[in-house]
DNA sequence: TCTCCGATTAGAC
DNA sequence: CTAACGGTCTAATCGGAGA
């Protein structure tokens, strides 16, 4: 008997942080808005105005900011707190729909709608939920692998006439053919800038294209991930759905600078913020990091000033999670490897070689270490009811000029009564 | 020559 | 006034060191 095809779908919000942030300043409905990274550095979400206008994805704002003010953009610092939470909305809501389903990023969710009958009216339905729900406009692409759910859902997002649903099972084989040989391999999940170039170079330019390539040849000339993709657009699942998020192999956390640095104690503050951030993360996940690699960078883009970018990787002689340990080895590695009389732009610590909580190979001959997990534990419940930041450890904090720019922030309007506008 | 491992690359969002 | 360009994460692949 013939296996029906997997019927999964791809729910992706639209323009997700200018969405978040317009649901709280619905007056915005009409106007051109963008979101900017940390440091107010590049454009990172688009509302449809804004995409309309040639602001690009990822454009650094400065290469922007007058074709944006002209045409009155509006650009709002980000503000993760409320994308979190309003990610968190969304996910929940979509989780009733099938207990098979995948949180794949802050504004995607693949969620396996295999079996369910009347399949096109329950998308819509999903849809109208989420908006009711939470305010944030979704659209849904479907289809029998990941690879072809995602590009449903570009169609869904691209033609306003699926109002928001599409679903690539529908078709006949002459129709898909004819739909993937309208579309770039570039908007292929997996198939980026390089790639894609590289394929051109051979001929294959279209989606159809690359479906239909010979096999072998492709494996031998791009590797086993095209080979994969390639199988996922004739239909064949490759690539599972992975419901539970696996631990993370390697915690970073980094930030480039407001103004660029150049004394080693406002590094050590920021480093010192950098590590409560990761360990925090790798208590969180319930692990252990036995490998600390910390970094410096002068500013890459101003080449016209000297540039040293020194690291370096230190084993730890028993894994942990506290801050306060990885705090004094990072502060001893940041004097280690400043140098005077450079213009520092970013820092960040990198906690490698995890392992579960008490999975770790203990040193016969080291004593016992006394963790501290009591003290974490606490600082952890603190920090999470009363908000990041609540408590720090003792060098953090005591110089300032290192924070990032973020001059065009919104309130955080879930997450702090006190940004809730009046009636 | 083979194997291991760290560094680099490419991609996603 | 000027200068101004994100942060995490994974997997594959590359390339050098050592066996």
């Amino acid at each position: 008997m013939p296996q029906r095809a997997q019927q999964l779908a791809l729910v992706d919000c639209n323009n997700f942080y200018v969405s978040c942030e317009r649901v709280f300043r619905p007056d915005l409905k009409a106007t051109p808005v963008v979101v900017l990274s940390n440091n107010d550095g590049c454009v990172v979400s688009r509302s449809n105005e804004a995409k309309a206008l040639g602001i690009n994805m990822g454009q650094p704002w400065f290469e922007c900011k007058d074709v944006a003010n002209e045409h009155g953009v509006l650009a709002l610092s980000s503000n993760y707190a409320l994308y979190a939470d309003m990610s968190n909305r969304v996910m929940s809501t979509l989780s009733d729909y099938s207990p098979r389903h995948e949180v794949y990023s802050i504004d995607e969710c693949f969620v396996d709608l295999t079996g369910t009958p009347k399949l096109r009216e329950l998308s819509y339905a999903m849809r109208e939920r989420v908006m009711t729900w939470t305010g944030i406009p979704v659209c849904v692409g479907i289809g029998p692998t990941k690879t072809l759910a995602k590009l449903a859902n570009q169609i869904a997002k691209k033609h306003p006439r699926s109002q928001g649903v599409f679903n690539y099972n529908d078709l006949t084989q002459a129709q898909q053919d004819k739909l993937l040989h309208q579309m770039d391999v570039g908007e292929v999940w997996g198939i980026g800038r390089k790639i894609s170039l590289r394929l051109a170079e051979r001929g294959i330019r279209t989606v159809q294209d690359l479906r239909s390539a010979h096999t072998a040849t492709l494996r031998a000339d791009f590797g086993v991930v095209i080979e994969k993709t390639q199988r996922e657009l004739q239909g064949i699942a490759c690539i599972d759905l992975q419901e539970m998020a696996p631990h993370k192999k390697q915690i970073v956390s980094s930030r480039s600078f407001g103004q660029s640095v150049r004394e080693v104690a406002v590094l050590k503050d920021a480093m010192s913020t950098f590590v409560a951030n990761a360990c925090a993360k790798l208590r969180a996940q319930g692990s252990q990091a036995a490998l600390i690699h910390v970094f410096l960078h002068t500013n890459r883009f101003r080449q016209d000033l000297p540039q040293y970018n020194p690291s370096f990787a230190l084993p730890l002689p028993q894994p942990t999670h506290d801050s306060l340990v990885v705090n004094r080895w990072a502060d001893y590695l940041v004097g280690r490897l400043f140098r005077p009389g450079y213009d520092y732009k970013k820092a960040g610590i990198m906690l490698g070689d995890i392992t579960p909580n008490g999975h770790c190979q203990v040193d016969w001959l080291e004593p016992k270490q006394a963790t501290g997990s009591a003290l974490m534990h606490a600082l952890d419940g603190l920090n999470q009811r009363f908000g990041r930041g609540t408590v720090k450890v003792s060098t953090q904090g005591a110089f300032t000029g290192w924070q990032m720019r973020q001059e065009r922030r919104s309130p955080s309007y879930t997450t702090d009564w006190n940004a809730i506008p009046s009636v």
